[in-house]
DNA sequence: CGCGACGTTGAGTTCGGTCAATCAGCGTGG
DNA sequence: CCACGCTGATTGACCGAACTCAACGTCGCG
């Protein structure tokens, strides 16, 4: 039980990053029930149309949501990194609809919905703190419909590269950044919705900028400006504090 | 007052297709406290980093949710239509990331922060059904992730149509379906991540399938099946209806 | 009637895709 | 220890869907 709370605990400090909760309402989270499980890479482990009863909580590893065409291609429509709940919001829509996959072997804490709804219950700042990191999520997804659609091959990959920098926390100064990030190019591809093989040149192009070196799943950012500019990248839409900002606790709305 | 009322009556409705509600909690929303206002098109009536402290609900007219890159190019995120509330979450995340604007003249109504969150705080399940809203929309842009990163310009198209022919309720047997959708073939190209060229082509590609007409901001899809295959369209993530679903009320956990 | 917004069309270009071959790393079994 | 086979990375040649540029048409409206 004790190696649980420890393993909740990454997820409990990303939801109060954005979300003021008291002493109660955190050691409430902590002592949720979970399982542990390990993931083998490239296979769903939530499938579309999959009703389920738990949510889960990326504890080591990488977690992607795909989406997926008639003919088969696939693309990747957010990524999951440890500490993030990539399908919290099966608590309030049971009913999968898109595949989830670990990119690499993975593991995830499961956590049943009925305590979930619990929690959440006793604890509206709790919901609400639920509510708001799905919207977190939500306004990724969103900058991601841009990535997408509006920008040419390097700047989507440098857009990407540099969202993943700040979401590991690997941005400290605006000198050289480094971190891990255990992807192939194929998985690159499917998030970028681009080929494989463009894949390859982008990188290739952005390493000859002397912006990017991407080898052996590990990133290398020499110059963290340069490649924000080049990917048009701010982070402001990650909000990765907003704590200190007024507490919006709905809580409080009653006065 | 009464005119406010039923102003609000299609997201009431909006939301009771997806979440059980209670006459207390049913009047809670319809006695919310409303600002009817005009929107002028294309101008920004929320602005990206703008801190904003109402939400607002679509009477009438579309409104779009827009992203935009560095060389001013932009794409459209969302749409929404009269009952949905193209801003809700701001509710738990004041701070506006995007731009809005009415794509034609449009109605909203404005709605205080202070009375959303009172409202939440009384009701849980009102909470509930509010963050149940949003993953609405966030199902939506994922699948636009899919579209715009994975699919060629015909398919993109027609399953845009599709999304709009369902959401606006105009699919009601499999023959022919009409609909108004006030758009421009430049927002068509800002939602597909196309350009206004391409979507052109495209319209008459598939006006020469016989499979779309869309003329004068109205479409007419002769044959649903054939457009819906033609965009590899499947509307369950729409959840238009899931209210026949087990109650998922987060307020019935404690028991 | 003339202006502006939107729609339509053609000609030429380009970015990214397709196809195909080769290479490199790595775990497995002989 | 090495051959084998698998997955992923890399590169080249070619192709084509979508973009760009530019002109012209159409419609509504002041």
């Amino acid at each position: 039980m004790f190696r649980e709370q420890t393993n909740i605990a990454p997820f409990l400090a990303r939801l109060t990053r954005r979300s003021r909760l008291t002493d109660d309402e955190r050691r409430a989270i902590l002592q949720l029930p979970a399982h542990a499980a390990q993931i083998q890479a490239n296979v769903d482990f939530v499938s579309p149309d999959q009703t389920i009863d738990h949510a889960c909580i990326v504890v080591a590893g990488l977690v992607a949501r795909f989406g997926q065409t008639a003919s088969g291609e696939r693309q990747i429509t957010a990524l999951h990194l440890p500490g993030e709940a990539p399908d919290l919001h099966s608590v309030v829509q049971p009913k999968a609809r898109s595949a989830f996959q670990a990119l690499t072997t993975a593991t995830i804490l499961r956590v049943p919905h009925t305590a979930l709804r619990a929690v959440a219950a006793r604890y509206p700042a709790v919901a609400e703190a639920f509510w708001r990191d799905c919207m977190s999520d939500a306004a990724i997804t969103s900058q991601w419909v841009v990535n997408v659609g509006r920008r040419d091959a390097r700047t989507r990959t440098a857009h990407l590269f540099c969202e993943m920098a700040v979401r590991y926390d690997a941005v400290r100064d605006t000198g050289e950044v480094m971190f891990d990030f255990p992807v192939t190019q194929l998985h690159l591809a499917d998030a970028t919705g681009l080929t494989a093989v463009h894949v390859n040149r982008t990188l290739r192009a952005l390493r000859d900028e002397k912006l990017l070196v991407f080898s052996g799943k590990r990133a290398r950012i020499p110059d963290w400006d340069g490649l924000a500019a080049r990917g048009e990248f701010d982070a402001e839409y990650l909000q990765m504090n907003v704590s200190r900002d007024e507490p919006m606790r709905i809580t409080e709305a009653l006065g």
